[in-house]
DNA sequence: ATCTTAACGGAACTTCTGTCCCATTAGGGG
DNA sequence: CCCCTAATGGGACAGAAGTTCCGTTAAGAT
């Protein structure tokens, strides 16, 4: 079997391929806000993008296709993170920045369909990770900057304090389906402050 | 419009109708297994289950309502909740049983396919919120039995704290999707602890 | 034991999903 | 500017998903 080439639409990705990718990931999110995930059909897709049908079967396969390349494009886009000065201030500006994402009308979708998706799509389950993973990285260098300043104790795991600020907003959204408020989410940065302190988050520990 | 009457199987659920239940949602979760909750289809439950797939259709409409009604079926059997004498052992004992819960094959396919049916059905996510706030409920006594042995500070907010020691292990089962192990548990249940300790779930904070 | 009817199951049917083929359009190298 | 071909798009098609109709079975009341 003659090894099967890269994707559709990677060796000429000109002006009119670029302009479909565009138009079909616009209207993929359109469709999750109005439908949700379960309700993605890659027709409609096709037809709210304004592009033959054939085209997004083979450019994207499937809906959770659709969905892990939307999640790539948004993983392009760098979340700027914040230096405040203090661990406290940078945790809850990361909360927020959290609540902000999981809040908005669209991105909102994003997220839960991806998360959706993940659980029974390996690619879409890369997507979700990359995203992450990177974004993690980026707000954890703020926890690093509050070991070295002795604000935490030495040998705090950053990267798992960041995770643990999103957690419960991630809980909330997806488990108890709670509103997922600004409270929350000031919350959600001084218990995993308060834990760090502790050292909780330290290697012994 | 005529008031459209209760859900079929509830008028005359004797012998036959109960088995046929039994029958669909333990086909729903092998079903859950092999194929996640995207590959779960209507036809395929019914045949597994050796049922008409036109009862498939009339009782559970979608594999959503099959997934939900699943849940149900989960939510009445009691999980029993542990009293160790201290806070910690209760907490540890907390966060294994969630390990355990996700970490079964058949059980953990199934909160999966809950979740991902919840971010788009409403009667998924009122099974799930169904499900846990029962559970959460259940062992946040363990949490007020800590503070009034003064081993906690007054005002904590005992389902936070419970929520506190599950969300991470979540998080991890959904979004980072790395493998939730014994240790992960472990440290969820000590952070949520330490948190707890220094007054970040009081009423106040 | 008998009767009523809730609930089930088979089969035909309609609609939607996904595939295939081939003509058309336009990127980008020469 | 022209050519080659990657990429798109329409239309026809096969198969799966979901609906409807109606005859059959058995729960539960008398």
């Amino acid at each position: 079997m003659e090894q099967e080439s890269r994707l559709a639409g990677t060796v000429r990705p000109g002006g009119r391929t670029a302009k479909v990718r565009a138009a079909v990931l616009t209207a993929t999110q359109d469709e999750l806000v109005e439908r949700g995930f379960h309700g993605l059909s890659m027709d409609q897709v096709a037809a709210r993008a304004g592009v033959g049908k054939t085209t997004v079967y083979r450019r994207w396969g499937t809906p959770s296709g659709l969905v892990a390349d939307l999640m790539n494009e948004l993983a392009d886009e760098s979340s700027p993170h914040a230096d405040t000065g203090t661990v406290e201030g940078d945790l809850r500006a990361n909360a927020l920045s959290v609540l902000q994402a999981v809040t908005d009308p669209r991105l909102g979708a994003t997220f839960q369909a991806v998360i959706a998706a993940a659980t029974c799509d390996e690619e879409a389950a890369k997507a979700l990770r990359a995203f992450y993973g990177r974004r993690v990285e980026e707000w954890a260098k703020a926890v690093d900057r509050a070991v070295g300043r002795g604000e935490l104790p030495p040998g705090t795991d950053a990267k798992e304090v960041i995770r643990a600020v999103s957690a419960p907003l991630y809980y909330r959204l997806l488990v108890t389906r709670e509103p997922v408020t600004a409270e929350a989410a000031e919350r959600s940065a001084l218990r995993a402050l308060a834990a760090a302190r502790a050292g909780a988050f330290a290697e012994g520990a």
